[in-house]
DNA sequence: GCAACTTCTCTACAATGTAGACTGTAGGCG
DNA sequence: CGCCTACAGTCTACATTGTAGAGAAGTTGC
């Protein structure tokens, strides 16, 4: 699928224009970030691009598949540039760039998590498994053995998605009535059987993602590197 | 279709006795055990139950509370009992007792990662709060401040979720079949795009999911401890 | 036996995904 | 130019889903 020869219609893509599976998903992209998942109908987006329900299927094979495909559209937006020699700030690099992008599609997210658990690697839209190829390429240029990298990814890989999952959780809306929301929901436990969640009311409300990704990363990177035979600086003189 | 009279309720989940709560709830869980979460359909579960679907709605006020309360079920099932002083250990086994309550319940694995996702903290069924609460308690009476057992806990709980979905996400087989599978899922990748991958996919077949949680474990934990102050031991001669 | 409940059932409906047949349009070939 | 084929998009139809609302059946206290 080389399709890449028709970057015809990007000023106005108005309203009659061919469909293209890049304009479908792009559509179904904006309308999730917009209005959640289940907003994702066909008969929705067929509304929104102006066209019968059942045209979509000329682009997706089913509603699964149009699934699968705002995933790897939003995992395309993930950069992955071996400029820095450093395995370790790059890895952190993308560990912040991976954590605003679900930041940025905060619906998208169950969407990443859960679709691979139904699908084998190998049948994964090829989207979906660029980011874990180019880690591991990054990782073995750095001097790892390939047992290793992969030890190495996954560790890594695992915290981060935890951690995004983590803070998504803890957010759930805006940050403005976070707080308002949170002590408000919190108020409704149980205090004889929640006492130390019910404590920590304020200083949940200001949790920096950000930070603590950070440190996590420090940590794991940092411990996994003590651990695993590195042949020091790569060859790069 | 025996009607046996079993007046027994918390023996035998009988035929024709007055449902409940658990009763339904465990039949659901049940359900998604062994057919997955899309079997799992009001309709299905009524006729399972030999009942009406409508009767269903006494007992969760709609799907969405009904699946809820399967994840609540299943982390019922994860014991913390605080019978070791040292918290790192503690962390390290109840870490390997989720990873097994996962590999036992993986169809539920997204409802756990998914359902917090839309429900603010205050709002989430009670069991399903109650980990985090015993966690938080049990790192405050090993010795830490409560602003720092919430920092390790965030350390840990994202880690050990992302340890989970990574690892079901590589087995989603039984491992019998896993590497014909997911050799046969390689194959299918470009090899000029995907050379590292394919690569390693006889590694990636024998994934030890206990080994490599334990060493993450290890090297979070004993970062997080050498980075925060933790009065040594606690008082507790 | 009656009355107030709770529990369970029946019927009905709107929304969803999608199969299958159909219509329109664009281009190739005589 | 007229016809044929291929494909993009549409229309109709249907099975399946969650769930509202009214009622039947069963249980309990007096």
């Amino acid at each position: 699928m080389s399709s890449e020869e028709h970057p015809a219609p990007p000023a106005a893509p108005g309203k009659k224009a061919r469909l293209s599976r890049e304009i479908v998903l792009s559509t179904a992209l904006t309308l999730v970030d917009a209005e959640g998942l289940d907003a994702l109908t066909m008969r929705r987006l067929g509304q929104e691009l102006g066209r019968d329900p059942m045209s979509l299927y000329r682009y997706a094979a089913n509603r699964a598949a149009l699934l699968d495909g705002v995933s790897e559209l939003v995992l395309n937006e993930l950069a992955i540039i071996p400029d820095d020699p450093d395995w370790q700030s790059q890895l952190r690099r993308i560990a912040h760039d991976l954590r605003l992008l679900a930041l940025r599609h905060p619906n998208v997210v169950p969407l990443l998590v859960t679709r691979p658990l139904s699908t084998p690697l190998g049948l994964r839209p090829l989207g979906t498994l660029r980011p874990l190829e180019q880690i591991l390429s990054l990782l073995i240029d750095a001097g790892f053995a390939p047992v290793d990298a992969l030890h190495v990814y996954r560790a890594y890989y695992g915290y981060l998605y935890g951690h995004i999952l983590n803070e998504l959780q803890e957010f759930v809306v805006d940050p403005e009535e976070n707080e308002a929301l949170l002590r408000l929901g919190l108020h409704r436990l149980p205090p004889k059987e929640f006492p130390r969640l019910r404590a920590l009311a304020p200083v949940l409300a200001d949790y920096d993602g950000m930070a603590e990704l950070d440190e996590g990363i420090t940590i794991l990177l940092s411990g996994l590197a003590a651990r695993l035979p590195l042949p020091e600086a790569p060859a790069k003189p």
